[in-house]
DNA sequence: GGAAAAATTGCAAGCGCTTTCAGCGGTTTG
DNA sequence: CAAACCGCTGAAAGCGCTTGCAATTTTTCC
């Protein structure tokens, strides 16, 4: 019954699996080879007999199997993904730039998680390589130099989080230090002295680069660096609330704190809502990377943007340079600082 | 610096692409087909020629190609899942559970995302078939049954969010109606009288389910039904924001709302707290899923936890069932109402 | 008009693995 | 003792597409 409605023609020809390039060869006159000719554009074929051939593939609906294209030609436009957690905000958002920019390029994803383990990310790399991808996007793993290195001799790999340099290795970063020094200097500028870190993973790259920012800040303003104002969390909210809480706990004294992550800024919003301390009015809190839920916290939290999804987007786009033989030309993602209500002036 | 801690041996053989089974086959003495059924165990081998051949294959780290394979017995040993959204916290965790249970059961996942409209997600489908995937997992779309049942004669389909069935169709759903009566009867036993409800899109499956359990414990409570109440949102915190701003706008009475998703419920927080409303000492709130963030918001959500992450396992588990010719016995996903802050006692 | 260069096109050999089929020596049966 | 069976094996024919090579047809050039 019904399919009337406009806009719901469904119908779309289902491509049938019968079909193959020799079924379209003899429905055109022609052999083949010539079909596949016309299909890659890689020899020139008579506008006649192109013509026929076109005709052939859409009276047929045939579609190449990506498969046999695969063995026979050994690209199988497809890039291999790993990131670390698939579930978290961060990733799906780059997951989410990547599948956009890969698809517009004629490519597919092939997602993998790393789960912050050097072991679960070879074993990702080896999973994606048997599988031929044509290149590997790798989001920031611990993974050492030398083992990318080595990897990209077989597979093209464009990661972020490292400086790592290579014939086939790009790398692309964000501007984490210049984000954190942006969101200290915030802080700074609202009058407060006294600045918490509540800093990442102590051997992760991005983490690292953001303490680095925060000291720069201070340095700028000539503000005493206190190494009891940095605690370690891990980039999650509950590391963010433990981090706060050993802060508090220690009665370190402080008025404001900077996040190394937006995640890490819920939690120890959380800590500090449990003490009955208000943010931005007893503390200002400032976070990083602008999560799409942290316009939505209680207050919105002030953070730095890096357009995660542009990150995705510019993974991908060097990766397929990297692939087909062009120089990545993707540059570092600018970070910019983004205020909302989760930072005041310094009232004491 | 470092590197040299134990367990970071990372030397692990590299697989080398020239190792093809022909060669294993030299090595060993034996043919290729002789090979592929040991690999395979698609017939019986004499213990010294399986020797001989695993010998061989551990020797030159031989490992099968997938597209060969895949190529050769028209199974990819891939599944298809197509999302709607790949960035967002409640199919992220449902992703996790996906690759989880796949990676377990041999397989591979192939994500898309089908952005909510029909259109992408029947382009999915058909990139997904045409790359031969063996099967295809599809998360709560709103493509019309017929369309679903029609693809998945050429691959098995197990499907979140409708009630198809078919012969190579799993439908697998959550208890949204049992989760939604439970957060409903939760504020009812704390005295809220006046209980407004934040729904979905009007048209998606899990939202009208869940208004549905809403109704059924107002119902059960012999409480009256107020159509104003019910006001539709669209599953994002910007559309329970604008919801909430209605309610309020039109004076609506209430001491307590119930949210489709947890997501409604943070864009709710903010219009509350925008208006000066406190939750839950002016209003009480509950949401739906139990997003890990949900445990950091301010206050701690007071939610129905479905755990998606069982949602991708469970998925997962039956595509390769029915993939493989067995028949699925995943059941219903289980709500549970997790009480934590953001609901009180009705004050008025 | 004829030779040489250029443009087309088909043949056939892969890509790396699976699987049917027939053949092998050796057992069982009747 | 012939017939029927068994367990193993390898040869060879694919799976669906690409591509080097050579043959054929066109064009171009004097």
């Amino acid at each position: 019954m019904m399919r009337s409605a406009p806009g719901t023609d469904t119908g779309a020809a289902l491509h049938d699996r019968s079909i193959t390039a020799d079924v379209v060869a003899r429905e055109a006159g022609v052999s083949p080879s010539t079909v596949s000719r016309v299909l890659n554009g890689t020899a020139s074929v008579s506008e006649a007999k192109r013509r026929a051939v076109e005709a052939a593939i859409s009276k047929l609906c045939f579609e190449p199997s990506p498969l046999a294209q695969g063995l026979a030609k050994g690209k199988t436009k497809t890039i291999g993904v790993i990131t670390q957690a698939i579930s978290s905000p961060f990733y799906g958002e780059a997951l989410r730039g990547i599948e956009d920019r890969l698809g517009l390029l004629g490519y597919m994803p092939l997602f993998a998680s790393g789960h912050w383990t050097n072991e679960d990310n070879i074993q990702c790399i080896s999973l994606l390589q048997k599988r031929r991808v044509d290149g590997l996007i790798i989001l920031t793993s611990g993974l050492p130099d030398d083992i990318v290195i080595r990897h990209s001799h077989k597979t093209p790999i464009v990661i972020t989080g490292h400086e790592t340099a290579g014939q086939h290795v790009y790398s692309l970063n964000l501007d984490n230090v210049e984000g954190a020094r942006l969101a200290t200097s915030h802080l700074i500028s609202l009058g407060h002295k006294r600045i918490a870190c509540l800093a990442g993973p102590p051997d992760h790259f991005d983490a690292r680069a953001r303490i680095q920012g925060y000291q720069a800040a201070l340095d700028q303003a000539r503000l005493p660096q206190d190494p009891r104002m940095i605690v370690s969390g891990d980039f999650s909210a509950v590391g963010g609330m433990l981090a706060m809480n050993q802060l508090l706990d220690e009665r370190v004294d402080f008025t404001a704190a900077f996040a190394c992550n937006d995640q890490t800024a819920y939690g120890a919003s959380l800590s500090l809502y449990r003490r009955g301390l208000r943010v931005p009015d007893d503390v200002s809190l400032v976070g990083f990377d602008d999560l799409y839920d942290s316009r939505f916290t209680l207050p919105p939290l002030t953070t730095v943007n890096i357009s995660i999804f542009e990150v995705g987007r510019s993974t991908a786009t060097a990766i397929v340079d990297l692939v087909e033989g062009r120089v990545p030309t993707a540059k570092t993602i600018a970070a910019e600082l983004v205020v909302r209500e989760s930072t005041a002036r310094n009232r004491r």
